[in-house]
This record gives C-alpha cells, structure tokens and sequence, in this order.
DNA sequence: GGAAATTTGTTGATATAATCAACTAAAATA
DNA sequence: TATTTTAGTTGATTATATCAACAAATTTCC
C-alpha cells in the first residue's frame, strides 16, 4: 500500500480552504473558512440549530457555539427562539450573510471549475459518489465509539 | 452545481487526521499529525532537508522550522550539515523515529482498509487517478499568483 | 570578482481552528 | 417525580497556520 490517495485528499482540502479563505478575504470580514462553512449549512437547511451544525460538519459543539456567536456580531444571521425547545434557538440568514453567500458560491463553481480540468462529467460522477462512500466509511468507524 | 464533492472531500481529510491523531496519541508523545506527516516525508526522502518538506506538504517554512525543532527535541530525528549548501542541513529518522513510522503505517493500513470498505480496486484506482488530477489542478492554480 | 537578487532557515507575533472539561437549563424517559 | 439525555455556553488549553522581519549562504548577472 504505497498509495498516495490520502495525501491527495489533503492537499485538495487544503487548497480549497486556502482558495475560499482568499475569496472571502477580498472580501473583508473578521470571519474564516469555518464560518463560512457553518454559514453555509444555515442557509442550507430550514430552521437550523447550533446542534444541526456540530452534526453536519461534525464540529465540537464548543467550536461551533463560537462561529455562531462570531457570525451573530458579525450581523450576518439572526437568531429567534425555537417553538417547540426553549434550549434551542433558530438560526437564519440576514441580508448581509446573503450577500456573503452568494460570494461564496461564485468562490466555489470557480474554484470546481478549476479543480476539474481535464476530467469528464462520467469522472466527477464516481469521484464524488467514491468520495461519499469513503466519508461514510470514515464516519461509521468513528461513531463506533 | 449542488455537488458536495469537496464537502465529502473535507471530511475525509479531517476524519484521517483524528484517526491519525488518536493513533499516535496511543503511543504518547507530544506530538501531532504534522509532526507525523512530516517525519514520513523525512523517511521517504534521501537526503531531506527542511525545504524539501516545505515543498511536499506546501506548508509555511516558519511552520515547518518548529516541526523539525520539536522532532529534534523528541529525538526522533537528527541533523547532519549538508555537504553543499551551509545554510542546510540533511535530517534523517533516527531509531525512535523508525518506531514510530512503523506504528504509522500500520494506522495508516487499518485506516485505509476501513475507508475503502465496500470499494472495487478499480474504483480505487480510478479514485486516486481523479484525486491527483484534482490535486495538480488547484497546485497550478495557486502557483499562478 | 563583486554587487544584487534569490534561497534556506530562524524567530516573534498573531490568527485560526480544534479539543476537553465543567456547567446550566430544558427536555425526554423511565 | 427522579434520572438521564440533550442543547448550548464558557474557560482553558493545544494544534495548526500565517505573516513579516531577519541572517547567512548561494546564485545570478554584469
């Protein structure tokens, strides 16, 4: 087993972190990758907790209860109480954390469309139903406890 | 362009490096997985200098001058002059080091026989044929400046 | 040969990301 | 109702990454 798959993944995670955070950052804000990321998720799901984030991006509850904090001074989301769990509250994206994800689109199909030069729609297929598998691989190990 | 491709991609990385992490933690030493990531290149390179590791693992220099400082301390390494070049000098593992490696490895083994669960080698194959493609796509990119 | 530019590595300061443990309050369960 | 679990917060700490300034050796170019 000489195979480099690994470091492969790496540096492609790496890049793309280095490519959004430079995308992000011409944009100014005090904010990285992760909020970016846990910004994303928000506007991704409807009424999404603190909670669906620490299960989505599988982020210690601690780390993201911070991102959250940060992108609420940032007045980037808004958060209002939960109907059904007084703990919990709900988290949506305001006008200005719109903006930001839509940049952050714009950041991610350029950076896809980079990343996949050369490589056929037939490719990006099995990559990406290959690279599912493996997370879920990963995934069930370390939920195993 | 929904694709969760690099979602997926981030995942595995990080779930490598936790399962890294929790590996060597077992044996005990204060180190990370950068350090561990960076005593293979030194294993698997002849005649490594910090440079050389700077350009593998496309990490910050000033980053990689503390790793090579604490696997000196830790004695898994050492340092000889580089017959060449006076500012340089050649690192090599020492026996403690080899230890180590060989407890990667074997992390490294289990690990890949988990996330590959499921997978034909052909699929593997074609995985890692894409991963590098994707990972030589984003290296130009960001050596364009 | 010598000045200028580049490379190699070190250090300081700081930022970002991740981890762990202790804790509160609400909710679920038994 | 008593116990356990869940959601979130906070404090403390570690790990990882970044940037700028610097010294010394090497290379380049005239």
């Amino acid at each position: 087993m000489h195979s480099q798959l690994i470091e492969h993944i790496i540096a492609i995670s790496e890049r793309f972190r280095i490519s959004i955070r430079s995308a992000i950052n011409a944009n100014e804000l005090g904010i990285g990758a992760m909020h970016v990321r846990s910004l994303a998720v928000i506007a991704q799901s409807d009424a999404c907790t603190a909670n669906h984030i620490v299960n989505v991006l599988a982020r210690d509850k601690a780390q993201v209860a911070r991102i959250v904090k940060e992108l609420l001074a940032a007045d980037l989301i808004e958060k209002c109480a939960h109907p059904e769990d007084k703990r919990s509250q709900i988290l949506s994206v305001k006008a200005e954390g719109q903006t930001l994800m839509a940049q952050f689109h714009a950041a991610k199909v350029e950076i896809y469309n980079q990343m996949t030069q050369g490589l056929s729609g037939s490719q990006l297929r099995d990559f990406e139903h290959i690279a599912q598998c493996i997370a879920d691989n990963l995934l069930a190990e370390l939920n195993k406890d």
